[in-house]
DNA sequence: CTAGTTAAAGTCATTATGACTTGAACTGAT
DNA sequence: ATCAGTTCAAGTCATAATGACTTTAACTAG
């Protein structure tokens, strides 16, 4: 390997790429969405994504995350937020980058960098998006093989949102504008795959106080109607744009 | 805004990307590298990173991050790694990928997407690599405007970097093969800035055990030889090719 | 009115944490 | 050789956080 003089190395125009190599890698934009929905079985609340299937190939008729090209009038964020909407109808209520898969050998043909964002959306939302032909719905755990590496992807997802929500306050997206504490309980045993005890987990929220109490209570319950909550935190993901657009 | 069919989303070719814009991104590499050097005054410990001079326009003559084109034959990570080491010859204890930055005016003629990586190196390492016209160390908290939007880079990389080291393993990148108690509690100090109380910083340590004790001492110092200790846990850093690998 | 269920708050033992103290080991000056 | 000064290393103690469990309140279905 040849040794670049140390000051020039920075200054890479597109020129300087593509003297290097004939073809650039192409860069593409991908999402992991996650919503809670029931179960089939046990009817309580688990982790679901959707997918697209491929009508083309590399890969046809195998289902993939949802995406697309980098609009050139966006930002990463937004295009990634505007492809959402193009694509599955969702607005997120919760938008982060998750990581940029650069692999030799992800597509076939061409190198393709893809650039992969994950989001949360309300259970309500995920139902209005209406499954078809090509959309559906799958849970997030003991997924089918995927096109390209997005089994990895989707692995990864997972472990980026368990992590978040150890100690985070990302749950309250994946709700509505108030909710139950057992319904927040709910979210973190679909998400972290373990019963939580109720009793330790309210109080630990309650201290924790991102969140407030409303004079409104849950009814049409067959027992005591539990209070309504509401969250009092950002609702936007974090990313470095978020971080220093306040000062 | 027209809307795309929903299956054909995914089919992101290079075709597709060039058939909607004129000039496709520029897609290019950076990484932050932090090690610790004696500060000018105190002597104590502190966070330092390795910059170049640009010597192109634009923002000719104003320091930026150590980086270049993403060559073909690598992948992300390994670009990054022959990166760092072909501009300032240091091979890091540990890589770990930062953030994509694409906003939409980041340089002033095209339009360039940044994967950032962020590294840390032992100070014996960042000894060695000897300051030249072009290249220089700086203090990473306060510094001078730097090209591009690479102050924000540099700021995101340091809250990633106290982020991981609250409850982390990756102080002992910054040391070398054995250190003492002293030492992994310095780089504490450094890198969040404040002071720890020894005593319960060394309870901490020995239970977490993810480092093992030598039988040999630091000589040569003032006083009392402190033990020397090994890490023992992993040494590389956190990306979702280490996740996967292991299965 | 009662049994059954969930909400909500409280109890208690164990563990983790922060502030501090004590003793051991070494150097350099007297 | 002795002692002052410094750091290493271990220990003490009060407080805070946590997990397992119990108790009481509020509601519905029968």
């Amino acid at each position: 390997m040849d040794r670049m003089a140390v000051a020039g190395a920075t200054s890479f125009s597109a020129a300087n790429i593509s003297e290097r190599a004939a073809l650039p890698p192409a860069l593409a934009l991908s999402t992991v969405i996650f919503a809670l929905r029931p179960s089939e079985n046990s009817g309580r609340p688990t982790l679901w994504l959707p997918l697209v299937r491929r009508i083309r190939e590399p890969f046809k008729d195998l289902w993939a995350l949802p995406g697309g090209p980098l609009t050139q009038a966006d930002s990463l964020q937004d295009a990634a937020a505007r492809n959402l909407q193009e694509t599955t109808g969702l607005a997120p209520n919760y938008l982060e980058q998750l990581y940029a898969f650069g692999g030799l050998h992800r597509s076939p043909s061409q190198r393709v960098v893809s650039i992969v964002y994950w989001a949360l959306v309300q259970s309500t939302q995920a139902d209005l998006a209406q499954e078809t032909e090509n959309v559906k719905w799958f849970r997030a755990d003991g997924l089918q093989e995927l096109a390209f590496d997005h089994n990895e992807i989707v692995d990864y997802a997972l472990w980026r949102l368990r992590n978040k929500m150890a100690y985070g306050s990302i749950a309250y997206h994946l709700l509505g504008e108030t909710f139950t504490l057992a319904q927040v309980r709910e979210v973190y045993e679909a998400v972290l795959n373990r019963s939580i005890d109720p009793a330790n987990f309210r109080r630990q929220l309650k201290q924790a106080a991102h969140i407030e109490a409303t004079d409104e209570f849950l009814q049409g319950g067959k027992h005591r109607p539990p209070r309504l909550y509401r969250y009092t935190g950002e609702r936007q993901g974090e990313q470095p744009g978020s971080l220093f657009s306040a000062h």
